[in-house]
DNA sequence: GCCAACGTTGGC
DNA sequence: GCCAACGTTGGC
C-alpha cells in the first residue's frame, strides 16, 4: 500500500501500536477493489513511501478488518467526498490497517534492481495504482531484502 | 516543474 | 461504444 510519508509515514502509523487505523480516501476502482475483494484480515502489508524524497518500502503492516464503507465519501467537507455515493449504495469501501514493524528503507532503485521483482505489480511500467497485490514468492524476496 | 502513463468524463 | 479532453499519479 502506498502512502505520501506526509500523511502518515511509518513512523506516524507506529505511534499508533495496535490501533486499527482506517484507510481512508482511496477513490479508484482497481485500489478499491483489491480491498474489497483480494484482502483479508491478517495479511501482510508493504508500507511503501510515494511522492517523497526517498521512494521505497519503509515498513510492514497488516489489514485489520473486513472491508467497509469509507465515511469520508458522505461528508461534504471532506476532499473526498463523493456525491453520487449514498450510504445505502456506498461507492467506496476500505479495510483498517493496524502498524506491525518499521523496516530498513528499502528503496525504489533497489526495488527495481532485483530480477525475482521484475513482474511485481508496484513496479510495472506506468503503474499507479496506490494498493497492488503481492504473491507469496514477491513477498518472500521483498522480507528478505528487508532483512540484509 | 516536467512528463509519461493511466483513469475518468461526457459528447456524439 | 468511441474517443478526445482533461485530471491524477509519482518518479525524476
Amino acid at each position: 500500500m502506498k502512502i505520501e510519508p506526509d500523511e502518515c509515514s511509518i513512523d506516524d502509523l507506529a505511534r499508533r501500536p495496535g490501533q486499527s487505523v482506517p484507510w481512508t480516501g482511496v477513490r479508484n476502482y482497481q485500489a478499491r477493489n483489491f480491498m474489497r475483494d483480494a484482502m483479508r484480515p491478517g495479511d501482510g502489508v508493504l508500507y511503501y513511501h510515494s511522492s517523497c524524497a526517498e521512494p521505497g518500502i519503509a515498513g510492514l503492516a497488516e489489514v485489520a478488518s473486513a472491508p467497509y464503507p469509507d465515511a469520508t465519501q458522505f461528508d461534504p467537507a471532506s476532499p473526498y467526498f463523493d456525491a453520487k455515493a449514498t450510504p445505502e449504495a456506498p461507492r467506496w469501501v476500505h479495510v483498517d490497517v493496524r502498524f506491525v514493524r518499521k523496516t530498513r528503507l528499502l528503496t525504489l532503485a533497489e526495488l527495481r534492481a532485483e530480477p525475482r521483482l521484475a513482474t511485481m505489480e508496484l513496479l510495472r511500467k506506468g503503474s499507479r495504482l496506490s494498493i497492488t497485490p503481492v504473491s507469496a514468492a514477491e513477498w518472500a524476496v521483498v522480507t528478505q531484502l528487508l532483512d540484509r
